[in-house]
DNA sequence: GCAAGGTC
């Protein structure tokens, strides 16, 4: 029999595979507990027959990229040369053990198998895996696994038809390696050798880093200050009408919402008055639903925990791998929002019935209550949505893990029952010559609400019985004025989705830029709402008083789907929680950072995240074969050079802008 | 003393 080494990405998806091919023996490498050896035989067909299968994995990416060591002292060499130094590729002590354990099997071996996740990332750990592999034993047949998930008869089927590793996936992340790398040193040292002397004020500071990722990450905080510092409010004028029926005052809004001319309104107002009667002209009712939300992804968590868990992105995650490692729940690192067919829901739902919270709506979703969860638009081909995998009891779990675990089992079960069901009507009276509008919403069935008290949906009050046709005179008309009022400060769950939206990092990595920005002092984090350190300093975000404030031509309890962020008007205990969320503000530092590029006036300032979107079409085209590694690498070395050498020449535009000019 | 991406 001939032997096959199998190489996963992470021991979990080695241990996972191996266990769905056959009962096997594991061996800790060289007395490492959490890396194993997975031996077994396994018959694959027609590819190689029956077989003897080590099946070993590795921890992410063996091989790290860095200068020559000639360049890697800060005096080495002007910051400049480092578009063009040697670069050498080798393994990190740390990752020594994992390295000889692939070349010790790998001698034995007539093919390596390689089961890297199926995205980019893993394609190029491939190529790190046979490197090393052919190295030792040049003789090797080289395979890769295509899977998506790891569902046992979806894993079985992949080892039975192996394919090519891609080598243009491996390309392209091969030419983000080095990008990332030459640029991050290029600019890192310039900027923080020219600039450190004029803000030794600040003691501590030590590098003004440069990063494809945190620059613009800084930009969306940046942008954002001055959004909020720029802002003029503006009056506005608006009608309201209020009708008392059977003991019932309704508030009728304005269909125009506002305008921001008094005159106008004011005659418009006059209109209303003159006609006296109120006619109405339509009352419907309609069932309407809100909708349980999508499968969980990683973004998705954490910007629930940031909003509604008490902690920040790094923290959600940091407990999510620990409820991960431990088994409890699955990996935490995901860009999927689907369920695939073959996963077995019902199985998971089944471990949660024991609990002695939740365990009652998990078992109504097993005697009959079960719903097929929505299928988002997202799919990384690699991992499921994170899913509770096991069950267990709160109080083996410190308050973090508990929030965390309570929270994704609660999304998951959510997923898995009823959208919510109501009935909204909606009234509507011409007065003059204007519409007035109102909404009244009836909960009938709270369904996955029920499990999922991170959503709010609540009736309005009762609606009183009005027919078309009917008229009356409005107990009250009034006009009224209003502000309207400036954003708040970015929040953790907005910085969040507009990384996401703009391809800065990556679901694993994105609380680590967020984290290195502030570790950086180019920006502050405090508590929304002016919280412990609040003190005396602008609350930029203009409150409503009486009569002021900006009414968005919203009925009230409207409870749209998919609530943005931030001013949640309705929900009450929404609004308590979303007092934990804390906002970026940007320091002197970070701003004088973005704005000093932006002065420097490029059509490309680092601060703009087009820049990385335009390095993500790259990398695409390098897949896709319409572009090679060597052309994206030099056409960009070539475009930020110049940057580079236009930046050092108006250097002192930087300084004055950081000295606060 | 620099980056971003994997993962333990």
């Amino acid at each position: 029999m001939g032997k096959i080494l199998c190489v996963a990405e992470k021991p979990s998806i080695a241990k996972a595979v191996a266990n769905h091919l056959a009962p096997a023996q594991a061996q800790d490498v060289r007395g490492l507990a959490w890396l194993k050896n997975y031996v077994f035989d396994y018959n694959f067909g027609r590819t190689w027959g029956a077989s003897n299968v080590v099946f070993t994995s590795v921890a992410g990416h063996i091989k790290s990229t860095e200068f020559d060591q000639r360049y890697r002292s800060w005096n080495s060499c002007n910051p400049s040369q480092l578009f063009d130094a040697p670069i050498v590729n080798y393994v990190e002590n740390d990752k020594k053990v994992i390295a000889r354990n692939i070349e010790e099997q790998a001698r034995s071996a007539q093919v390596l198998f390689i089961w890297t996740d199926c995205d980019r990332e893993g394609e190029h750990i491939g190529t790190e895996i046979r490197d090393i592999a052919l190295k030792i034993n040049p003789r090797l047949e080289v395979k890769r696994a295509k899977f998506s998930n790891i569902e046992r008869a979806h894993v079985i089927s992949a080892a039975k038809n192996p394919v090519p590793l891609d080598e243009k996936q491996a390309n392209a992340v091969a030419a983000r390696i080095e990008l990332d790398l030459r640029l991050g040193a290029a600019f890192t040292r310039m900027q923080t050798l020219a600039l450190k002397p004029m803000i030794d004020r600040v003691q501590e500071l030590k590098v003004i880093s440069y990063g494809s990722c945190q620059f613009p990450t800084l930009g969306f905080v940046v942008d954002r200050y001055f959004r909020v510092k720029n802002f003029v409010p503006e009056t506005f004028w608006y009608i309201k009408v209020t009708h008392k029926k059977e003991g019932i005052s309704v508030n009728f809004n304005w269909k125009r919402g506002h305008l921001f001319d008094r005159m106008a309104v004011t005659v418009l107002f006059e209109r209303c008055l003159m006609a006296k009667m109120a006619k109405v002209i339509k009352v419907q009712k309609k069932p309407t639903s809100k909708w349980k939300p999508l499968p969980l992804t990683t973004v998705e968590l954490q910007k629930m925990g940031s909003r509604f868990l008490r902690m920040d992105s790094q923290r959600v995650m940091k407990i999510a791998e620990e409820l991960y490692t431990k088994g409890w729940i699955s990996y935490p690192r995901t860009e999927t929002d689907q369920f695939d067919k073959g996963i077995d829901l019902k199985q998971i739902i089944e471990k949660q019935q024991q609990d002695g919270v939740w365990g009652p709506f998990a078992q109504g979703l097993m005697n009959g209550g079960f719903k097929q969860p929505r299928n988002g638009p997202h799919n990384d081909q690699a991992h499921p949505p994170i899913h509770p995998v096991n069950y267990v009891v709160g109080v083996q779990l410190n308050d973090e893990e508990r929030r965390v675990y309570e929270f994704v089992v609660r999304r998951f079960l959510a997923c898995c029952s009823e959208d919510a069901k109501g009935e909204a009507t909606d009234i509507e009276i011409s007065y003059g010559d204007e519409i007035f509008r109102t909404h009244g919403l009836i909960v009938l069935a709270r369904n996955y609400l029920d499990v999922y008290p991170y959503d709010k949906w609540e009736s309005s009050q009762q609606l009183p019985q009005f027919s078309v046709g009917e008229t009356f005179v409005p107990t009250e008309a009034k006009m009224f004025d209003g502000e309207t009022t400036a954003p708040g400060y970015l929040t953790e769950p907005e910085l969040i989705s507009l990384m996401d939206a703009n391809g800065i990092g990556t679901d694993a990595t994105m609380a680590e830029h967020i984290a290195k920005i502030k570790e950086r002092t180019y920006v502050m984090t405090r508590l929304k709402g002016g919280g412990r350190n609040g003190g005396g300093d602008g609350n930029i975000e203009a409150t409503s008083t009486g009569t002021r404030g900006a009414r968005g031509g919203r009925g009230r309890g409207r409870g749209g789907r998919g609530g943005r962020g931030g001013g949640n008007s309705g929900s009450r205990q929404g609004g308590n929680r979303n007092g934990g969320v804390q906002e970026f503000i940007p320091t002197t530092l970070g701003v004088a950072l973005i704005e000093g590029y932006d002065k420097v006036g490029f059509e490309t300032s680092l601060s703009k995240p087009f820049l990385r979107k335009e390095m993500e079409l790259q990398m695409k085209a390098i897949c896709a074969g319409t572009t090679t590694r060597n052309d994206v690498v030099h056409q960009n070395l070539e475009k930020y050079r110049e940057v580079f050498v236009r930046t050092t020449q108006q250097i002192n535009v930087l300084k004055a802008v950081s000295l606060g000019q």
